[in-house]
Parts: structure tokens; C-alpha cells; sequence
DNA sequence: CCTTGACCTAGAGCAGCTCCAACCCCCTAT
DNA sequence: ATAGGGGGTTGGAGCTGCTCTAGGTCAAGG
């Protein structure tokens, strides 16, 4: 499939999949006789995973570092599961930060809904 | 209080209270006589919510609006409701799209587990 | 006295896209 | 056959939101 739909399908945008692979972040990129980049189902997948560690906050050094390992080959195998550990853990991190500032907004909008009935309560005096 | 102590309980840096200044963000900015900030309590609450704001992902030009709506008095109290309420719909997407990017993360993992132990497995045998 | 540390400023640098101009190629409709 | 639309290509500029640096002031401590 060409850029367009593979973006569709991983989530990724055509302009960041060439900033990507401009990066050495794209396992294979083929093209086709017009020069049109082309990537097959398993590519995709790679797309989408690259998505998912944006969409988590891995900085790109460290999604280089990741797709190295991948490159190298089977026996990187436990350094990966390490990188995503990590990964995962200070998502958990950011999480819990996450958490806190929606319940400080939530809190924030049920403040503001009361000053808004006192504001009423007094109009209406 | 400085602009250090702030820093810390609001949970932003020095350098970005500086920068939210510069941009307008900061409701209140007082100067001792050796031209040093300084912050009362509820400056100190301002810049929590600028941290919660940022930290829940919100642009810094709609912050502006909000400040601005803070600005202009308690009669923009509904406006002010509105996009507070605006954001927080936002950022249930976003944390719906994080939760399935947090299943991928940990599928990806237990998938390369699966591979440690078949490696594992065939160095046995 | 001099180093340390906290503040100040203006401005450069950085991450990670995102958009733009200028071009190619193919298809369809007039 | 040509005009327009919709896809692709490139290099590079522009944007957001910090973050860091250089070069400076001041106050306290060894």
C-alpha cells in the first residue's frame, strides 16, 4: 500500500512517516518504479508501533536506540523488553501525574459551576 | 516568596514561569527592590493550574484565552466553565487513545517475553 | 576577598513535528 | 488535448513550547 493509507492504518501522519524514516526509524521502505514509497502488512505493524511509542512519550533517541535492537536482530531480544519495561514504568509515572492535574481540573470546573450559581442566586435577589 | 520556591510548589521551572510571563500568563508578577519575583500563596495556585493546564495538554494560546477571561472579571465565569469543559472532553479522548497505546505497549511486551522463553527453550535442547 | 548560589536579561538551541513550494504522474471530464 | 483533481516526491522553512547559555548583579559564608 502506498503512504497515504499505510498513515491511515498506523496512525501516523505521511509527513512524520518520512521525517521517521529520514531518522532511521523505518525498517523497510520500498519504492516503486515511480519512486512512490510502498510498505506492506507487517510494515504497518512497525508503523503502528512507532505510533504507539510516540503516542506514549518515548522520546525519538530512544525509539532509535529500540529500532537498533530490532535491526541486530533475535538475540536483542531481553535489551528490548528492558527499553519497553522502563518505557512502561515511567508511563505509569505520568500516569498518576495525569490523574492528579485532571482531578485539580475537575475540581477546578465544579468551582467554577458554584461561583456561577452564587452568581445567580444573587441576580436573582 | 522567589521565583525558585514558586518553581517548585507549582510544579513549572523557573525559566517557564518566565516564559509564561513573557507570553502573559501570569496574573500577578511583583518585584522586590533588587527587581527579584516574587509570589503571594495565590500566585502560587495561579501557577498550579498552569501546571495543570500544560500537564493535561492544553495550548498554550487557548491558556491565553483563558487568562485573559480571568482577567477581565467574574462575568466571564460561564466562558470560562465552557472551555474548562471543552478541555476536559479532549482529554478523555486522549485518554481513551492512551489506554489502547498502554494495551499495545504491554501486548508488545508479553509478545517478546513469549520469544525470551522459546529462545530460551531451544538453547535448552 | 573570593567563591557559591540564587536571581536577572536577551537570545540561541532543541524536539518533534507540520507545512510549503515546486515538481511529477495518472485519471477523468470537457 | 487540455484542464483539473488527487495522489506522490523533495528540501527546507516554520511552529510550539520549552530549555539552556552567556554574561551580569547581589548577599552570605569560609
Amino acid at each position: 500500500m502506498n503512504i497515504g493509507e499505510a498513515a491511515k492504518m498506523s496512525g501516523l501522519s505521511p509527513d512524520t512517516i518520512r521525517f521517521y524514516e529520514k531518522r532511521g526509524l523505518i525498517l523497510s521502505t520500498k519504492r516503486d518504479e515511480k519512486g512512490h514509497r510502498y510498505y506492506a502488512e507487517s510494515d504497518v505493524g512497525w508503523l503502528g508501533l512507532l505510533a504507539c511509542l510516540r503516542g506514549t512519550g518515548m522520546p525519538l533517541a530512544e525509539t532509535e536506540t529500540f529500532t537498533h535492537l530490532v535491526n541486530e536482530g533475535e538475540h536483542t531480544v531481553p535489551d528490548r523488553i528492558d527499553l519497553l519495561e522502563n518505557h512502561r514504568e515511567r508511563l505509569a509515572e505520568k500516569r498518576a501525574e495525569l490523574d492528579a492535574y485532571e482531578k485539580h481540573l475537575d475540581e477546578k470546573i465544579a468551582y467554577y459551576n458554584s461561583v456561577l450559581k452564587s452568581q445567580k442566586h444573587e441576580a436573582a435577589q
